[in-house]
RNA sequence: UCCUCCUUAGCUCAGUUGGUUAGAGCAUCUGACUGUUAAUCAGAGGGUCGCCCGUUCAAGUCGGGCAGGGGGAGCCA
């Protein structure tokens, strides 16, 4: 057996000391040929691995470099020197995996998220990312915990659709046929998909939430959390082509209650990482801070990244109708002073994000969800209000976000749904399958999406998502 | 896709009104030192100035195009 080590984590907890062990991890540091910083990834702190002079033959030292593999036996023991509580006096030093130092990019200093992010396959061994993506970690496994615990059931909706009437943006398509010209073709000259692997035309799903209604009429509540791919020619910070969301749908749930559980979920697994990333998130507020002094004083955050996961935890969030937020944009001294790029005159058009930021972070200075929007402005599958105008959708916006859930009550009326999906000229034929849940036993029921990546962005505190997600994939850009 | 800024050593950046051989800090290598904390000290190596075209006696520097990146916007999660 090979793998008799223990987890720096744990060692670094040890109450006890002078008791042999051995660790294997990757250098950061080695220091004055004596110090080597050893990560294995268990936790950001490095364990010190103590060199004693002349123990090692110098073709040992000079191999001990920056990103080298090493395994190290010895005791482990009170640390003599200050900067840490023990370390390990090393007896024994194996090089698993030698690192040139010349050629290896991550050198023992600060690096730019931007270079970092050209080496994504080797950005996990920094502490920032090594924080971002066990944060990561812990937050979707916050989000299972937190379903199961409410008995939901787990459903895996397809990552190959043959839909593409879902309306939430463009597709990737998915096909076998040959790109070359030779494909087979139709009279008309349009491909033939019925010659194609699956005999149709096929895409990469954008959004699992049709399907989810369907198991929502008969487990009551689900969830879905999978990769989603959107095709949209989106450079920003805030977009992906290939992201990871979340999308429960629950029966006989109304949009308030729609509206409890997603600020519910949200408290629940932000309070996970609180109690189970500490470390990492204080490494990240660290960070976060020092960013921050970069900046002139108007554009720093006035929270801490701990205290604004606290305050979110600790508060409920401010929930107004689009037509109450509406009237408070016209009234605000922006909209009067005409700071807006966009002015706000009239009901019905769509909030900017300049709207949205200012909702969120300059009047309520928390997370606000935003309820009941004009019906021309939503997707065909949300519930009509009696007024006729709105309908029964809601948005969760966060700080430095924007919008980081979307959802709604989702219309059950069989003949309304359809009026609506003819006058937004979405097919029936192809949704048929979707209108059978109408057909037969229809009821009440709401559920909403979340970014994953836009959640992990405001939890750890990131401000670009190609940096919370290991591989990001984005418009000419598919590396790794 | 639009607006805007940027691209000089492995990384982060200086580089004057266009003018000899393009600089610094960190990293790397060599040596010294040895309880260090991104160790310290001394020395060395390291450049097709993003790419193409143009203006000029002369371009890192001026102009145009392209590519890549940052910030903002749209689409959205």
């Amino acid at each position: 057996m090979f793998n008799k080590r223990t987890k720096i984590k744990e060692l670094l907890q040890s109450a006890k000391t002078d008791i042999p062990c051995t660790v294997m991890g990757w250098v950061r540091t080695f220091r004055n040929n004596q110090f080597i910083a050893l990560n294995d990834g268990s936790t950001n702190n490095n364990i010190q691995v103590v060199v004693a002079l002349g123990a090692f033959p110098d073709e040992t030292l000079k191999r001990i470099t920056t990103g080298a593999c090493i395994k190290a036996s010895g005791t482990l023991i009170a640390s003599v020197g200050k900067g840490q509580t023990v370390e390990l006096k090393a007896d024994e030093i194996e090089i698993l995996g030698d690192s040139d130092a010349e050629k290896f990019p991550l050198q023992p200093k600060k690096h730019s998220l931007e270079f970092l992010r050209e080496i994504a396959h080797l950005r996990f061994r920094t502490n920032t990312f090594g924080a971002v993506f066990r944060v990561r970690h812990a937050l979707a496994f916050a989000i299972h915990e937190f379903f199961n615990r409410k008995g939901f059931v787990y459903l895996h909706t397809p990552i190959i659709t043959a839909s593409d009437a879902e309306g939430a943006g463009e597709m990737f398509k998915v096909t076998t046929l040959p790109l070359d010209g030779t494909a087979p073709k139709n009279e008309d000259g349009s491909i033939n998909f019925k010659e194609d692997f699956f005999g149709r035309s096929t895409n990469l799903t954008v959004s699992g939430q049709l399907e989810g209604e369907l198991a929502a009429m008969a487990f009551s509540d689900i969830y879905t959390f999978g990769p989603t791919f959107r095709a949209e020619n989106s450079n920003t910070a805030r977009h992906l082509a290939e992201f990871w969301m979340i999308e429960p749908e629950m029966a006989f749930y109304d949009l308030e209650d729609n509206m409890n559980l997603a600020e519910e979920f949200i408290r629940h697994i932000i309070k996970y990482a609180l109690t189970h990333n500490r470390e990492d998130l204080e490494f990240l507020a660290q960070r976060l801070e020092e960013e921050e002094k970069q900046k002139p004083q108007q554009d720093r955050s006035e929270m801490g990244l701990i205290e604004k996961l606290e305050f979110v935890v600790n508060n409920d969030f401010e929930r107004v109708t689009y037509t109450e937020a509406i009237e408070i944009l016209r009234e605000s001294n922006h909209n009067k002073k005409k700071k807006f790029q966009y002015l706000i005159e009239g009901w019905g058009i769509d909030l900017q994000s300049e709207h949205e930021r200012y909702l969120v972070e300059k009047h309520f200075k928390k997370p606000v969800i935003l309820s009941n929007y004009p019906k021309e402005i939503k997707a065909f599958y949300m519930r009509q209000n009696d007024d006729g105008k709105t309908v029964a959708a809601m948005d969760i916006l966060a700080p430095g976000i924007g919008e980081i859930v979307g959802g709604s009550q989702r219309e059950e009326r069989l003949d309304k749904l359809m009026e609506r999906m003819n006058e937004m000229h979405i097919p029936a034929e192809e949704l048929d399958w979707y209108l059978d849940t109408r057909r037969f036993g229809a009821c009440k029921h709401a559920g909403f999406g979340l970014g994953f990546e836009r959640l992990v962005l405001f939890v750890t505190g990131m401000t670009n998502i190609r940096d919370v997600i290991p591989f990001p994939r984005f418009p000419k850009s598919a590396s790794f």
